[in-house]
DNA sequence: TTGTAAAATGAACTATAATTCATATAATGA
DNA sequence: TCATTATATGAATTATAGTTCATTTTACAA
């Protein structure tokens, strides 16, 4: 919000930062945190070791920033999704096909965010990030299901279940198709998700209607 | 199959093998493998380290086993549990309910289970073994769903993608438990994950039947 | 051209942990 | 009792990887 104004060298220290995030990425998207090396980083980075901790404090501070960056802005998506106006079903429904535009944008990110950090694991301190953004748009997407029973659109099911069930789903296929990642075939699954959850919880008298 | 009578000293040895099991168990459930040493295991079961190396190849040889003994047994539960006679209806009812007793004896060893080969992540060996077992496990549950909706009873979905919803719900949930276990509170859950899969696939005009 | 500061370097240091193996201990049976 | 074998031990070895820092290189302005 404030810079706008950076000097060339400055845009360069942030060029170089984010070749270094960047490489980093794909690295642990391969191997996990565990089994890549500050010395794999240099390499693919092309810098050495020393400069990489002349930006980050530690690999795990190296780890912690990519996961924040682009997790904030993933979530802050999502998040935009569901306050979205329209009705329940309408917004659970874009939420849900909003799945392969992101996997198309953050495809290595995704599979990273998910292998790490998914729902389960608890072993980095970027976990704790995780979580309060996930808590956040887990009420939300529940607030999402209560309000869609209380109008009488949606079956009445439990709906913290209801969305760790559809979370927990989603996160599992995205992450299937995250290496090869086919837009269409994407598009395709993420409907039949939404089949299977829309659909099912819709009550019957209003199914058909899409 | 074979085996019956093992001599005094044999016995001996499986139940320090055993031991050492137990232990390395609790501890990689605890922290994850990468963050267990050798040591550590071996003051847990009060063996020395170089003991370990009598029993076990290596670190993830033990771990290996780990996951062998269990997750042969688990999935075989299911299998049957899957296999069992009855209805399309009653066999997926069945296979969901059945989790709160799955994690009640092997709290533990699920927890860890879905922590280090989760539907996510291909880190260890024992990788291959766990694929394996799921695929054979999800392909049973595809054709249930698919004879389901062929005799009427379930909505028609993507049996595959419907498979692999429940699975990674019951996955991720029974994780979340796995820790302080209730077996009230899991039967609760589990009744919930139930109303909305079984709930949503069966066809409106079955509902209410249970 | 040259002095200074910023950036980059990578060998050396440190820490940790898997694995080995010469030695000690215990069990067994003649 | 003693010889033999099996089992257990843990210090030493090896390997790996995160981190540091004295030195070099580069960028830039005087």
């Amino acid at each position: 919000m404030v810079s706008k104004q950076l000097s060339r060298k400055e845009r360069e220290r942030m060029r170089h930062r984010q070749e270094i995030l960047d490489k980093a990425l794909k690295l642990f998207t391969e191997q996990g945190f565990h089994d890549v090396s500050m010395q794999q980083i240099a390499e693919a980075s092309e810098f050495a070791v020393g400069t990489l901790y002349n930006f980050f404090e530690s690999k795990e501070a190296l780890f912690d920033e990519l996961i924040k960056r682009s997790g904030e802005r993933i979530i802050d998506t999502l998040m935009v999704i569901v306050e979205a106006p329209g009705t329940e079903v309408e917004r659970l429904t874009r939420f849900i096909r909003h799945t392969p535009v992101l996997l198309e944008e953050n495809a290595a990110f995704i599979k990273l965010y998910v292998t790490e950090l998914g729902t389960r694991g608890a072993k980095l301190s970027s976990q704790r990030d995780k979580e309060n953004y996930d808590a956040v748009l887990n009420v939300k997407l529940e607030r999402l299901l209560e309000d869609g029973m209380r109008k009488g659109l949606f079956r009445r099911v439990d709906p913290i279940i209801a969305v760790k069930a559809i979370i927990s789903t989603i996160e599992t296929l995205a992450f299937e198709i995250a290496d090869q990642f086919d837009k269409a075939a994407a598009t395709e699954m993420f409907e039949k998700v939404e089949q299977l959850f829309v659909g099912g919880l819709l009550l019957p008298e209003d199914q058909g209607n899409d």
